[in-house]
DNA sequence: ATTCTTGCAAATAGTTTGCAAAAGG
DNA sequence: CCTTTTGCAAACTATTTGCAAGAAT
């Protein structure tokens, strides 16, 4: 937990540096955030709720889009229907993303830098970042799928 | 237009194959999806009522609800917030996404499956389509971002 | 004729916003 | 104290659904 201690006091600074206030809800969420796997804000709330109960999903929702816009967070949104998000590797990178479950998961490293700058370059000169979506089946839902019918 | 032309024929054979009744607003939706370039469902409609007034923004859902269903139309959903459609290449393929307008691209030419075989298996064996969805900013925007301030 | 499709209005789901009360610095 | 943050309720947006009227085969 090392690594999520410090990367709980970089956010901390943040809202500090930024003349934001901590509060407990937001200490919380925090937390929260960085505990789950790409949560969402449904799933961070429910966290929440169990040591903070009276802390509101609208809450979750606004410190969300502040550490979104401070450059800490980064969203997972394949509309399907709802977003997950990444609070421990808050810069762009490929995410893959189960079309069953919803799950999202950080991709095994990979290099794509090489990939999208030919391919913006390719596609008449986009500017691609890191944000690479992959889609498919994830393992616990490829065995439920086999099971079933 | 040789070729969105058989492909009206096919989705027309599609409807009628699957017990469907051909109408003029699944007509002029048909003709609209495959006009555009990756349409969002409102884009379809504004097209279908410059023929077709009465059809109704309904209709459109429940249409490209349908082609989706068929296997005729593929979604392209970043979640930001509306979903595009894609009815010239109704299979899975990489898609190039715009940040900032939201514009959504075929991607060049580029062969994923390589990719998506050696990244699924190293994931812990994900299936992996060729859904592939990069994101970053398209070359109009980038001129306006660097006209504006 | 019979079944499918349509349009409307209402329901839904996720997310955002206005506002007065509460809390942080 | 003064400003920010909170919680609630209401607003909002994209999409789906129930139902009676209308159209396709």
């Amino acid at each position: 937990m090392a690594n999520s201690e410090s990367r709980i006091d970089k956010l901390v600074t943040k809202f500090r540096v930024h003349g934001g206030r901590m509060t407990p809800q937001r200490m919380a969420i925090l937390k929260a955030l960085l505990a789950g796997d790409h949560p969402t804000v449904e799933e961070i709330y429910e966290v929440v709720k169990r040591d903070f109960p009276m802390t509101s999903l609208t809450t979750v929702y606004r410190t969300i889009t502040l550490l979104r816009q401070a450059g800490e967070v980064v969203e997972v949104d394949m509309g399907a229907p709802v977003a997950h998000y990444d609070g421990a590797r808050p810069y762009h990178h490929p995410h893959l993303v189960c079309t069953v479950c919803g799950r999202v998961m950080d991709s095994p490293d990979l290099d794509v830098q090489a990939l999208i700058q030919d391919l913006g370059r390719r596609a008449g000169d986009w500017s691609l970042s890191q944000e690479v979506h992959f889609r498919g089946v994830c393992p616990a839902c490829q065995a439920r799928q086999a099971s079933d019918g």
